[in-house]
DNA sequence: GTCGAACCCATACGTTGGTATAGTTTCGCG
DNA sequence: CGCGAAACTATACCAACGTATGGGTTCGAC
């Protein structure tokens, strides 16, 4: 079981896998059969600190947490998660919760919330739900940081001038405002569209838009 | 009381009102007296049936439901009220759900799910969520009314005209797809500008976006 | 110091966009 | 039938855009 933990951390796979996480061994286990008789690689988990410290996060798929964890609270480790940057979808199981901690959870993003005891098909539900959903911020965060690379080429001045473009300010002006020549600004603005490889203004203002202009 | 509902459906109030439908009297007078003291507009109800034919659910507001209704399941209304085109922010409360219930209001975009008992402070502050939700539905919805009525000016050709613009097509092109003189794309699309109001090509291209294209 | 990057400007030329004017055709409606 | 809306076209003219060529300054890094 170490050897396939490790695995998980080495391998750069593109297949979603589920992380499991509870302190039960024989849950542990129950859940990463139950994946692997679906083809879905699962890899079990102790506590938040072994997640951490032996899983990839950074690959598809998604957590399936006990929210009574040894040591910490799985509410709480899901905003740590949050803040660490980790968008990795969470799906909740209990045997002893309550309403306010569920509804804590859905607030927070979870995908699910399933109390104990609960159908198999209910867990394979949500990975589901939860693999899509991971699948639809990947495709959106990947786009925006295409984009996002591109802008890293601008100049200073580049970036000033395609503001005021995705404005629909003319040459003339954005040359006024920036206190230069038009002829230059013409020059900033072929760079710009250049650089971001926009082939229109209209391709310009969806790419300067995911960027939060 | 029934004065006071009667004009909960004739006014057209701007500020946000709470509605609450619980079957218990000595509840909902509660409640009610809890959002006079802070100088809300609230009315009581005593089930769906109720709230639906003596309630304004255009009214900026949200509504405080109980999960167990007279009749109705609280969990089915709101998926009733979401056919029917009904936007407005959901508080539950219960006295006796259980987490599946919780988590699939939470799933269906309720505000928020509160167990009894509960404090007043609770209910307070899911209002106010609740209420700052609904002012961004609403100005999100206004702007692209507004958009959306702007468009339904447009003859056919002209939003095939929009459309080609807003992909970056040169007038060239848009006259060649269309199978039309470059001249009268310029006359289309000035038309687009002029009912669009639009004051440049990124300005179209948002206002193209809100409409779904 | 010299090299490159960023920024700036000008002339010149061709393309694209925008508007005005004036006229034709088609089509549905009262 | 007559009328208006929609669609289309043409000529003409001007504004805006885009690029190429050539050259200038500043500033920080090597």
């Amino acid at each position: 079981m170490n050897d396939a933990r490790k695995s998980a951390k080495a391998q750069g796979n593109d297949m979603p896998v589920v992380y499991v996480v509870d302190d039960d061994p024989s849950i542990r286990e129950a859940l990463v059969d139950l994946f692997l008789s679906i083809r879905t690689e699962a890899h079990a988990f102790e506590g938040a600190q072994d997640l951490l410290e032996n899983a990839d996060l950074q690959r598809p798929g998604c957590i399936l947490l006990d929210v009574r964890l040894p040591g910490a609270n799985g509410l709480d480790f899901q905003l740590h998660l949050e803040k660490l940057g980790n968008r990795m979808p969470i799906i909740f199981m209990t045997g002893h919760g309550d309403i306010p901690m569920s509804v804590r959870a859905m607030k927070a993003g979870a995908v699910d919330f399933l109390a104990k005891p609960f159908r198999d098909q209910d867990i394979l539900d949500a990975v589901s739900v939860a693999f899509q959903k991971d699948r639809d911020v990947r495709q959106q965060s990947a786009a925006n940081g295409a984009v996002a690379d591109l802008a890293k080429s601008l100049t200073r001045r580049e970036h000033e001038v395609m503001a005021a473009v995705v404005q629909g300010l003319m040459n003339k002006q954005i040359a006024f405002n920036l206190g230069i020549s038009e002829i230059t600004v013409k020059l900033h603005r072929g760079n710009v569209m250049r650089k971001m490889e926009a082939r229109s203004v209209a391709d310009l203002v969806r790419k300067a838009e995911l960027l939060g202009l």
